[in-house]
DNA sequence: CGTGTAAGGAATTCTGACACG
DNA sequence: CGTGTAAGGAATTCTGACACG
C-alpha cells in the first residue's frame, strides 16, 4: 500500500512530459506553481520535477479553469480538500495507536 | 489494481533522472538498452522515457553486474522470469473465462 | 564485453520581461 | 488575471566513434 502510492508521489517527471500528459503549456504549468496550486521539486540543476499526483491535480485544475474558475478559488478548494485528508489521516493514526496499545496490553495476558 | 499499476508502467522518466535514481551512468543505461535488457519508449523528439518498472529492473541489473554477471546472462534470466509471469497471466485469464462461463450458466437457474 | 570520453548538434528548461486585456 | 512570446544562457540528450582491455 505504501509502496504503490510511492510511485504516485515520486517527483520524477519533467515539465515537457507533464505538458504532453496534461495538454497544458509549460507557461501555464509554471504559472500555477507561482499561484501555489502545485509544488514540484527541483533536480540538482534546478529543473522542475513533478509526480503523477501533480499531473492529476493539473488535469483537475485545467477542468476548473475551463469552467472559468479563478486560480485563487481553485486554491481554496484544494485547501479544503487537503484539510479533510489531513483529518482522515490523523484519525487513522490515532486509531492505529489505540490498536497498538490494546494489542500490547492484551495479546499476551499473564505471559 | 489496474490503476496503481499504471503509474509503475507509464514511461515518463528521462534518462538523467533514471541515472540519479539508479546510480548508473547514462552510458550504461543506453548500453543495457542496446543489449535488450530494457525497452524505453521515445518522446516526440526522440528522448528516451522510462517507467518505474524500468528503474527497478535497472537496479536489479546493476546488482547482477556487480556480481560479475554478463549482460547476456542477465537477459536469459529476465526471459525466464517473463515466461513465468506470462504463464501466470494466461492461467488467470483462463480461470477468469471459466468463472464467467460458470456464472453465466448457473447464476440464474431456470430464470 | 562493458564502459569512458570528446564531439557537434538539436531540443529542453530556466528566468525576467513586455504585451494584452 | 492568465497566458503568449521573444531572448539569451545553461543544461540535457542524442548518435557514432575511438579507446581500453
Amino acid at each position: 500500500m505504501e509502496n504503490e502510492a510511492s510511485y504516485k508521489n515520486r517527483k520524477v517527471i519533467s515539465i515537457g512530459t507533464v505538458s504532453e500528459l496534461t495538454g497544458l503549456t509549460e507557461r501555464q504549468i509554471r504559472y500555477y506553481e507561482e499561484r501555489k496550486l502545485i509544488s514540484p521539486e527541483r533536480s540538482d540543476r534546478g529543473n522542475r520535477k513533478y509526480s503523477f499526483m501533480d499531473v492529476e491535480r493539473l488535469i483537475e485544475i485545467a477542468n476548473k479553469r475551463e469552467e472559468g474558475v479563478r486560480t485563487d478559488e481553485i486554491l481554496q478548494e484544494l485547501k479544503k480538500k487537503k484539510k479533510k485528508e489531513d483529518t482522515a489521516t490523523r484519525n487513522k493514526m490515532i486509531q492505529g495507536q489505540l490498536n497498538a496499545r490494546f494489542n500490547h496490553s492484551n495479546r499476551h495476558p499473564k505471559k
